[in-house]
DNA sequence: GTAGGGTTAG
């Protein structure tokens, strides 16, 4: 049956729409074979097409056909070939199409194009620049414009102009639109600037399952794991049901505290949910069990994944290494190369930190040389550190010296502080006094380096050392920060620090009284008094259930 | 019938 064109331009609309990016080439192709000629309705799904397939080739001859047909150069057919080739990273193609075209380009449209495609390629000057030409050349600025806008602002440092566009966006009207006040808050959040985006969270008028998720992600990735949790659990009680998005961050959280049970409870809540085959939550899920000690349910749920992304991989790989496992960790990786994944930075970090806790030395080295000459990775620190602690463990501290002295990249807190590690056990204290130096520079408020050396000398009997390591730390006011505690009980979520748990504890006159039933109940219990008292439990301290008690778990950390 | 955009894992 012969074809319409029309029906032919429907049909390749809906593939595309569906994101089925090759069938909809394909539609495209036995289009022009039939004898049907493309027109204006065609060409944007086409060029849509090859960009998500990344096909520079392809896309390069759709625009001449679009020449060849003489189409006319609409604001539409436009903003497809400029998005095109933003997509496909030839911003000056883009650039070209846009200034070629400059009466229809007086659009909003392709001007909104453009600035994101600017911003898609790390071009934030340029971006920023258009965006004032639309100013002066009074082009219509809508929330599109924005939204393509705002993601140059979401690094570090970018803090002002960030803020000069939220101002910008004031102004015109448009902060009250929902998209682009997810943006917005996705901006502070990636500035690092979590409280502005937490005032802001609680400023935005309408609030989306989209505003949940960037508040409780940005949390996440500030590594602000309570704060996701108890975001979490008003977001539910808000009426708000999770989507994968939510859940993936609340998953990263509780790996990030060990929080078990809770991420036990996340898991049956993402089953009962349907989300089970969602393969962004099949990586979180590995994440969270491999880091609360769990390998054998993380693994189930890794053999589970019909595809294995090298997230997936990395995640498997970086559980059994970090508890000791590093020969299962090498055999998986080898195994995750042999099935054709191309491993990347961070799958090298897992493997090699796998192989440095392991003490698998000669692999480790073997796997940083396959990482540069077979992949063409280059190493950025968080591969020396992982290098120089492997050398380090092994004894071959000079080794490991030269390697920072041959890096190319400027070398973080720490390369410098895994090779003050690898001297404190080695007991060499003449390069644990240099490595110290160089780190300080780096992190001069990072305690744990201070205690590091201090310990060496006690090791050493060098109590003139210690006396020096008391005084810096003096002269620059730190105080070893006490280690922090995070409880679960009964899916409730406890943290606080040793010293203001030991004050509450006074101040509520039962410490000893606790201490008569088992010493390390004591740290449980405490923040959750503390909690039945701020909260809705009205039960006498004394009145705890201690059954319960079994369901908890907790790992002390240090900052 | 068409284009530009916000949240996601190691």
């Amino acid at each position: 049956m012969k074809r319409q064109q029309p029906q032919w331009n429907t049909l390749l609309r809906e593939l595309a729409n569906k994101s089925l990016f090759p069938d909809a080439l394909q539609v495209y192709l036995q289009m022009l074979r039939s004898g049907s000629a493309p027109n204006a309705f065609t060409f944007p799904f086409a060029l849509k097409s090859c960009a998500a397939l990344s096909l520079p080739f392809t896309g390069k001859q759709l625009h001449c056909h679009v020449l060849k047909t003489g189409c006319s150069p609409e604001p539409f057919l436009l903003t497809s070939l400029i998005s095109m080739y933003c997509r496909l990273g030839s911003v000056e193609s883009a650039r070209q199409v846009f200034d070629e075209n400059r009466h229809s380009s007086k659009l909003t449209v392709c001007y909104n194009a453009l600035v994101s495609g600017y911003a898609l390629n790390s071009r934030a000057k340029d971006a920023v620049l258009l965006f004032r030409q639309m100013r002066e050349f009074g082009v219509a600025i809508n929330g599109v414009t924005i939204l393509g806008l705002v993601p140059v602002c979401g690094v570090p440092g970018s803090l002002e102009l960030g803020m000069a566009v939220h101002g910008c966006c004031v102004k015109l009207g448009l902060d009250v639109e929902t998209a682009v006040g997810n943006c917005l808050l996705t901006m502070y959040a990636k500035c690092g600037e979590i409280g502005c985006a937490r005032k802001w969270f609680d400023e935005m008028p309408r609030k989306g399952l989209i505003t949940w998720n960037a508040m409780i992600n940005g949390y996440a990735q500030n590594g602000l794991a309570n704060e996701v949790i108890q975001l979490y659990m008003q977001m539910e009680a808000s009426g708000f049901r999770p989507d994968p998005v939510t859940l993936v961050g609340v998953l990263s959280s509780c790996a990030n505290l060990g929080a078990h049970t809770f991420g036990k409870e996340v898991e049956r809540r993402i089953e009962a949910c349907g989300f089970g085959y969602n393969p962004f939550l099949s990586n979180a899920l590995i994440n969270m069990y491999a880091r609360c000690g769990n390998l054998k349910k993380a693994r189930d749920i890794f053999n589970g994944m019909p595809v294995k992304s090298v997230v997936s991989w990395t995640a498997i790989i970086g559980g059994y290494g970090m508890h000791g496992q590093g020969k299962t960790a090498v055999e998986l990786f080898d195994d995750m190369i042999r099935s054709g994944i191309r491993p990347d930075g961070a799958a090298f970090v897992s493997v090699l930190s796998a192989c440095s806790h392991a003490g698998l030395t000669d692999s480790g080295l073997n796997y940083f040389e396959v990482m540069q000459k077979q992949y063409g990775l280059q190493p950025g620190p968080e591969h020396y550190s992982c290098v120089v602690d492997l050398l380090g463990r092994a004894g071959r501290l000079y080794e490991a010296q030269k390697l920072i002295e041959s890096m190319q990249v400027k070398p973080d807190g720490a390369v410098w502080g895994a090779l003050l590690g690898a001297c404190r056990i080695h007991r060499n204290l003449e390069l644990a006094e240099l490595a110290f130096e160089r780190v300080i520079e780096l992190e001069p408020t990072n305690i744990g380096y201070y205690v590091l050396l201090s310990n060496l000398y006690t090791d050493t009997g060098n109590k003139e050392g210690i006396i020096n390591v008391r005084m810096m730390m003096r002269e620059r006011k730190l105080r070893k920060d006490p280690g922090c505690s995070y409880v679960e009980f009964k899916g409730a979520f406890f943290t606080m620090s040793r010293m203001k748990r030991e004050e509450e504890a006074k101040s509520w006159g039962c410490l000893t009284e606790f201490q008569k039933i088992r010493p390390s109940v004591v740290s449980f219990i405490i923040p959750i008094l503390l909690h039945q008292r701020k909260g809705k439990l009205k039960e006498k301290p004394y009145g705890i259930d201690f059954r319960g008690f079994h369901e908890m778990r907790s790992c002390e950390t240090s900052k």
